[in-house]
RNA sequence: GCCCGGUUGGUCAAGUGGUCAAGACGCAGCCCUCUCACGGCUGAAUCAGGGGUUCGACUCCCCUACCGGGUACCA
């Protein structure tokens, strides 16, 4: 068999060769130990919280290391690809402050690597597999569909392994003749590795996983496909294509390719490639039904990255959470230094789990209230007034006056233990939401305890108010006031002797607060008038009695 | 079926042959307190099961169970 020769009848217009490529995407001159990586997402439907946790891996080996972080759309299922897909992708990322240094943007591609689209590197893997056949390591196989399924059914009916290698290679030694009359006959064919794998006795390889440490699995033996019908490679051949020439010095990607290792260092090893280093991540999981599942494109509409954007959860807050995730410990550290940047936390692959981690909403909140405590006042209010554009039109005309807004944003936020109360956008639009006059409402029912003296109390507030009360003075005039009507001045003093008073202080000013909030629990009343106005608030005592 | 991973409280987890098995979220109680929140304190709750190896095993080995993934001309 004249290898060249068929390599010609094969790819007659390719004329470049691995050479060509070496030199066209030269090694990159980055400091030692500067990481490169990549993220290279499908553009076959939308992003989930588990492709955020990826890319975020990614992005901070790369960038505390000094390296390279690009973005290579994997475009080459025709079948799966999805208009659209590619914009929300980098939306998403963006929206996420996940910053890219190369690869396909909006406006093109960027970076020296390129074409950062694996649609169109056609001819560059096509390069790589006429040298293949050249050396005889890659073959063209006529197997239809059909023909597959039936070596399938017998290989199965006898227990073993299915695929494509050794004897069932039936197109392994076709000879010249043989290939030209079919491609002729226009029979369609794919390209697929000759693999040099021992399919009764693999070896065993081992490889070392930066997260997982050394793995060890049996060698490859299947005769894989490289090329699909339409000449585009599939995934193993392109990763293998691509992270070479772009350079990429660290494959980080889930757990679920594991499996396909062996093919991968068989494809690197023929193509004369150096393995890059593996980062095999856990994979974020769901809980369902008391197991854990994969998260799930289709069936987790609520992990989307676009629910959290609905939500209003800030990306810093859900960048936090997932750093909690990644490494066990972000949140030691983030307790140590609470006003420090994220970006400056040591991040670490061996720091990383090796299995898959439920997400859990509770924590997100958690670490959301934590986040948003930190942001100055201003920041949130431009952050939530961007948000309410898109997600709440009916909240805009509220936040409009900024000077007002702040100072309810600014509410019991200042010194050592500031109120938590701000969980996310949307949660935060409701929670100040009494601070409007068209939303104000009376949500909650009086207590009980103080119920029938609610007119009373009210009234004789009204008679005592004055808005430059300081705060001491203020509460001296409510304690006064439940005194006189038969109220415990301290809590304390009620719980003791329940039998002697009707309620106590406490039970007074709910009365007052849901008055002025609407609702029986609030911060600080008094802070909340001088916020409010006194117009605004005695017109809304006056309204409740 | 076969192959590959994984398994510490409800959740996230530290841990790498000798620990009363950290910490965080959540939960319960208490304290602070005009409510809530914040903060503080206390508590309940964990090494999947069985065999080895060892003076000693959460840690090493084997088996089983369970969970996840792969087994495509999908990525």
């Amino acid at each position: 068999m004249d290898n060249n020769k068929l390599a010609e009848m094969l790819f007659p217009n390719i004329d470049t060769t691995p050479d060509d490529m070496e030199k066209r995407f030269p090694e990159r001159s980055l400091e030692e130990g500067a990481m490169v990586t990549r993220l290279g997402p499908s553009p076959t439907g939308f992003m989930h919280l588990g492709n955020l946790y990826g890319a975020f891996v990614d992005e901070r080996l790369a960038h505390r290391s000094g390296g390279i972080f690009y973005l290579r759309i994997e475009d080459t299922d025709d079948k799966r690809y999805v208009e659209g897909a590619v914009e929300t992708i980098i939306d998403s990322l963006k929206f996420f402050d996940i910053k890219f240094d190369e690869g396909a943007s909006k406006d093109g591609d960027i970076g020296e690597y390129g074409p950062y689209s694996q649609s169109q590197r056609k001819e560059i893997y096509q390069t790589y597999v006429k040298e293949l056949v050249r050396k005889g390591l890659a073959y063209p196989c006529f197997l239809g569909e059909e023909e597959i399924s039936e070596i399938r059914a017998n290989q199965e009916a006898e227990k073993l392994t299915p695929g494509i290698y050794g004897e069932y290679a039936a197109c392994r030694n076709l000879s010249l003749d043989e290939i030209e009359e079919n491609i002729k006959a226009g029979k369609a064919y794919v390209m697929r590795l000759r693999s040099g794998g021992n399919p009764a006795e693999p070896k065993e390889i081992c490889v070392a996983d930066a997260i997982r440490g050394e793995v060890k699995m049996p060698e490859n033996y299947q005769d894989v496909v490289i090329l699909k019908a339409n000449g585009i490679p599939t995934y193993h051949f392109a990763h293998a294509v691509d992270d070479h020439l772009m350079r990429t010095t660290h494959v980080v990607r889930g757990e679920e390719w594991l499996s396909s290792l062996p093919i991968h260092v068989e494809l690197f090893e023929k193509l004369g490639f150096a393995l890059p280093i593996y980062c095999h991540t856990a994979v974020l999981m769901k809980s369902e039904n008391g197991n854990k599942r994969k998260l799930s494109k289709r069936k987790d509409p609520e992990l989307s990255l676009d629910y959290y954007k609905e939500m209003g959860y800030h990306p810093q807050a859900v960048r936090e959470y997932l750093l909690t995730l990644l490494n066990s410990n972000f949140e030691e550290w983030r307790k140590e230094n609470p006003e420090v940047p994220a970006e400056d936390f040591p991040f670490s692959v061996d720091k990383m789990s090796t299995s898959g981690a439920l997400f859990d909403l509770n924590k997100l909140n958690d670490v959301s209230k934590d986040t948003l405590v930190r942001i100055s006042a201003e920041d949130l209010y431009t952050f939530m007034t961007e948000w309410a554009e898109k997600y709440r039109p009916d909240a805009v005309e509220d936040l409009s006056d900024k000077e007002y807004i702040l100072k309810i944003l600014d509410l019991g936020r200042s010194g050592n233990k500031p109120r938590k109360d701000f969980v996310n956008a949307g949660q935060m639009i409701d929670f100040i939401s009494y601070f409007f006059d068209d939303k104000f409402t009376i949500e909650e029912d009086l207590p009980a305890e103080a119920a029938a003296d609610a007119k009373e109390i009210l009234s004789a507030y009204l008679r005592s108010y004055d808005h430059y009360d300081d705060q001491e003075a203020w509460f001296n005039k409510i304690r006064d006031i439940a005194v006189n009507l038969g109220y415990a001045a301290k809590p304390k003093d009620y719980k003791k002797n329940p039998d002697d008073y009707k309620g106590h202080v406490g039970h007074v000013s709910t009365v007052i607060r849901i008055a002025i909030v609407g609702r029986s629990q609030s911060p600080d009343i008094w802070e909340i008038q001088q916020i409010l106005g006194e117009e605004r608030t005695i017109a809304r005592v006056k309204a409740l009695i």
